[in-house]
RNA sequence: GCCGAAGUGGCGGAACGGUAUACGCGGCGGUCUCAAAAACCGCUGGGGGUAGCCCUGUGUGGGUUCGAAUCCCACCUUCGGCACCA
């Protein structure tokens, strides 16, 4: 009885600490901002703001159907810098949206009888929440969703556009059809290397297909200008080794006994007298004409063989390089010599013209071919200190001409252009430049794209559908059979139309635009939403293109990026814009792995919720932890323990605001309060710094510095000074694009205008930031020996004396004799005897 | 094979050519508690020493420099991209 008194007691002291401390209750406090915000239309840009404009993107996502941890990396420090920028005086417009054209709609459809539109919309609105639980600035009434009619009506309208001016044709052509997804691949789709569909990885077969292409070859050299944007090199290199453009000359080559000539190219004229035999590619159209009477047989057996790998897979470049003799001789143009004619698959029909001149002595692959053949390897560029003898492999790299007639004796780089003018003086070639890059093939044989606006008409030939008669609608009622035909294909009401010229009977094109093609301007969209006298309104576009910030994953660097620049490209030629590039400014965030550190999968099981994290530590934990983590553009493996770090340290800086100041005696030291506004200003001068710089883990790491230092603080007299004042003040204004809940929450307890939002970002007084004492580093022969504390503006000779002075440094030093004294003002003294 | 990026504590990662390991996680010790959890405080690269301290240490081996994680050369490893483009 007597005992449980003092247990009563201590009971309730302890309800009393805990009614005093209240507690950070973050799903609470999400939901109440976030629905706030909402109300408020807080994140709607306006074009009339007189601040700049800026506009900030995040690549849209697709709707797949959950968002997952990827996105949130993606988005929420691109969502952090968005609302940095703002607070730092733009208007920022940051649009959401979803890329909702595409296959795995359709076999959904297929295989659980679901409409693709009802189950990309159930995603979409699906997706619409959980994006809302980010906490992000979406503007959402800019939102866009590439699958609505109001849409894809203009996707349809850019179709027109550049069918009008020469960009959209339609041509046969060997394509790469995935037997899988039942359709023609961009080349860009088809995984190099094994030749596979990059989706579901099935090997892609060639066929010739009549299909639709974009000329995006038409601008393959502005493509490679990047003078006007700021990317990552990474993606710039990637671009440019696409794109493979290539100078060299183009020429004929006689056929002993016929009147055809076949053409040539090579980047290496230089070397023409060097070759000593012609290879065909094996689908080059002249290889029947070509081959002698008794070479057929093998010649047709090798093209069989040929064909079969070219489908399988051509795994390698070391693969040996065979081929077979046709029979046939060809003339070298510059010497007359006869050389004899091949068919080999490693010349590839898809590049240059089909057909090559072998000069083993200067090309590997020449060299390879040679010596399998037996075929005579003559030098004609000799390198330095050539000692006249055959060379041991193929030498590729500039020397002295030899062996080639009255241009021996020239620096190859001359003799290339030599041998150019030559030929075209002679008329026998000129000069040309190839590119690896092809036209864009945008046509699929599905459902669930936009429908590509033209009629076939047995009258007319192929009309475009009036621009009055967009969109062109995807009917509802199509069937989706696994039969691997378009459902398109088989809609009669669909199919049959009237020809909008002569007014008789036309069938619609069935095939529909890859959703790269709803990707290339959806930026161009949320500048106008709700245009409808076309895609984008040419005042409001004009306010906010181009994008000022783009963020995204490398993964778009050959598709997507290539795409969007040249559809922008095309947009300012026929007079739809008047910038040339969509994008200003890149940056490639990582990607986050599992805690295993492997891709996140449901098959390894490693996957991350992040609703699940929202509903438990909240969205602004999560956020935080995804930019703490490390690098953005680095990426890396998710850790439990790691995001709980973060999680205190949020809750400790809702104590630093929230707890009740104890009552503290004295007065605060002005060495206190100098040094309060000495860390204050010099953690806004890092994290401005770090954030300018997308370094958000180091930016992080400084508040949390930071807050360790004003939990100390707060016990000692400082806290009831101004310099207090403006240090949480600071706090919460640069924790507020990471953490925007919690920022909010705690700036109206301060009592501080709403929003936090809306306020300023704090600038550093460089003269408060500055320190009054220094550390100067004391070495000896360069390793560190002591340290000095000095005051600011102390002079070399002052500090020398003081180094000088030192035990440890005279001991060191002992009886050698110094050497020199090396002075870095205000950080270091290195002190260097022997 | 070619091109590019990167290798730092037990882990994620910090470090304008100038105090290596900030910040966080984990671990150890402590406070509080009947006890545990939470929270808070302290310690925490390795080796040596009772201690003041000393030695050593940023993938490996060299070099430049008063001084190198940082710059240069070679090599090893990892990750990306390209891979017959004439």
């Amino acid at each position: 009885m007597f005992s449980r008194i003092p247990g009563q007691l201590r009971k309730s002291s302890r309800e009393e600490v805990f009614m005093t401390r209240e507690k950070y209750e973050p799903v609470r406090i999400q939901s109440r901002w976030q629905k706030k915000w909402e109300a408020d239309g807080l994140y709607h840009a306006q074009e009339d703001d007189p601040h700049p404009k800026f506009y900030a993107l995040t690549m849209l996502p697709y709707t797949s159907g959950d968002l997952h941890m990827g996105h949130w990396y993606a988005m929420a420090p691109s969502d952090a810098r968005a609302r940095y920028l703002r607070m730092k005086g733009y208007n920022v417009m940051f649009p959401p949206g979803f890329d909702a054209f595409g296959l795995p709609a359709e076999n959904a459809a297929i295989n659980h009888h679901i409409h693709p539109y009802k189950w990309t919309m159930d995603n979409v609105a699906r997706m619409r929440g959980q994006l809302r639980t980010m906490g992000a600035m979406w503007d959402w009434p800019r939102e866009a969703v590439t699958c609505d009619p109001a849409y894809y009506k203009w996707t349809q309208w850019f179709f027109l556009k550049f069918w009008e001016h020469g960009l959209a044709y339609r041509a046969m052509a060997p394509v790469d059809w995935c037997p899988h997804c039942k359709t023609v691949l961009a080349r860009e789709q088809v995984l190099e290397g094994d030749r596979t569909c990059e989706r579901c990885h099935t090997p892609v077969v060639k066929k010739d297909l009549e299909q639709w292409f974009f000329r995006i070859t038409n601008y393959a050299d502005e493509l490679l200008d990047f003078s006007r944007i700021q990317w990552p090199d990474r993606v710039r290199t990637m671009q440019t080794n696409w794109i493979g453009r290539s100078e060299g000359v183009e020429f004929d080559l006689s056929i002993e006994g016929s009147p055809k000539k076949i053409r040539v190219f090579t980047t290496r004229p230089d070397t023409v007298f060097g070759m000593s035999f012609a290879v065909l590619a094996p689908e080059h159209p002249f290889v029947h004409e070509f081959t002698a009477p008794e070479h057929r047989a093998e010649v047709e057996d090798y093209e069989y063989k040929a064909r079969r790998l070219a489908e399988i897979d051509r795994l390698s470049a070391e693969r040996e390089r065979e081929g077979v003799f046709i029979g046939a001789y060809a003339l070298n143009p510059v010497n007359g010599e006869r050389v004899p004619l091949y068919i080999a698959d490693y010349v590839l029909m898809n590049y240059g013209t089909g057909a090559i001149m072998g000069v083993p002595a200067h090309d590997e692959r020449d060299y390879d071919f040679a010596r399998r053949q037996h075929l005579p390897i003559p030098t004609v560029i000799a390198p330095a200190n050539w000692d006249g003898q055959p060379l041991p492999e193929a030498y590729t790299g500039q020397g002295t001409m030899v062996n080639s007639g009255k241009f021996s004796g020239l620096p190859s780089p001359q003799g290339w252009q030599a041998i150019a003018d030559e030929m075209e003086h002679l008329g026998i070639g000129e000069r040309k430049v190839n590119y690896r890059l092809h036209d864009w093939l945008i046509s699929r044989q599905r459902y669930w794209g936009a429908p590509i606006p033209m009629v076939y008409c047995d009258h007319c030939g192929l009309v475009p559908v009036p621009e009055e008669q967009l969109p062109v609608l995807l009917p509802e009622d199509a069937e989706f059979l696994p039969t691997g035909d378009s459902p398109l294909k088989l809609h009669q009401g669909f199919l049959s139309t009237t020809c909008p010229r002569c007014g008789g009977p036309g069938r619609r094109e069935t095939d529909t635009m890859d959703t790269f093609m709803c990707s290339s301007w959806y930026h161009m969209r949320y500048t106008s939403p709700g245009y409808d006298k076309g895609p984008i309104d040419p005042q409001r576009g004009r306010y906010w293109l181009p994008v000022d910030q783009y963020t995204g994953g490398i993964e778009h660097a050959v598709m997507h990026l290539l795409y969007t620049r040249f559809f922008t490209k095309a947009c300012r030629d026929i007079g739809i814009l008047d910038h040339d590039e969509p994008m200003l400014r890149l940056f490639n965030q990582g990607t986050i792995l599992g805690e295993d550190g492997e891709k996140m999968s449901k098959s390894r099981g490693n996957v991350v919720n992040p609703d699940d994290l929202v509903n438990s530590l909240g969205a602004d934990t999560t956020r935080a932890y995804l930019m703490f983590i490390g690098p953005w553009d680095a990426g890396g493996p998710w850790n439990t323990h790691g995001i709980e770090g973060v999680h205190r340290f949020l809750q400790r800086v809702w104590d630093v605001v929230t707890r009740p100041v104890r009552a503290i005696a004295g007065i605060p030291t002005d060495e206190q309060v100098a040094s309060l506004r000495r860390i204050t200003h010099k953690t806004i001068r890092r994290v401005t710094d770090d954030i300018e710089a997308f370094r958000f883990n180091t930016m992080i790491a400084a508040l949390m510095e930071f807050n360790n230092y004003l939990i100390k603080a707060k016990e000692t007299p400082v806290v009831l000074t101004d310099a207090w004042s403006e240090a949480v003040r600071a706090l919460l204004l640069m924790l507020a694009p990471i953490a925007p809940h919690l920022g909010e929450e705690l700036w109206e307890r301060l009592g501080g205008p709403y929003s936090i939002h809306q306020q300023s970002w704090p600038e550093w007084d460089e003269a408060a930031a500055a320190d009054e004492l220094l550390t100067v580093v004391l070495q000896v022969n360069g390793r560190v020996r002591d340290r000095l504390s000095i005051p600011v503006g102390l002079g070399e000779e002052q500090v020398r004396e003081l180094a000088m002075n030192s035990p440890k440094v005279q001991h060191f030093v002992a009886d050698q004799s110094i050497v020199k004294i090396v002075y870095v003002p205000g950080k270091l003294l290195n002190v260097v005897a022997r």
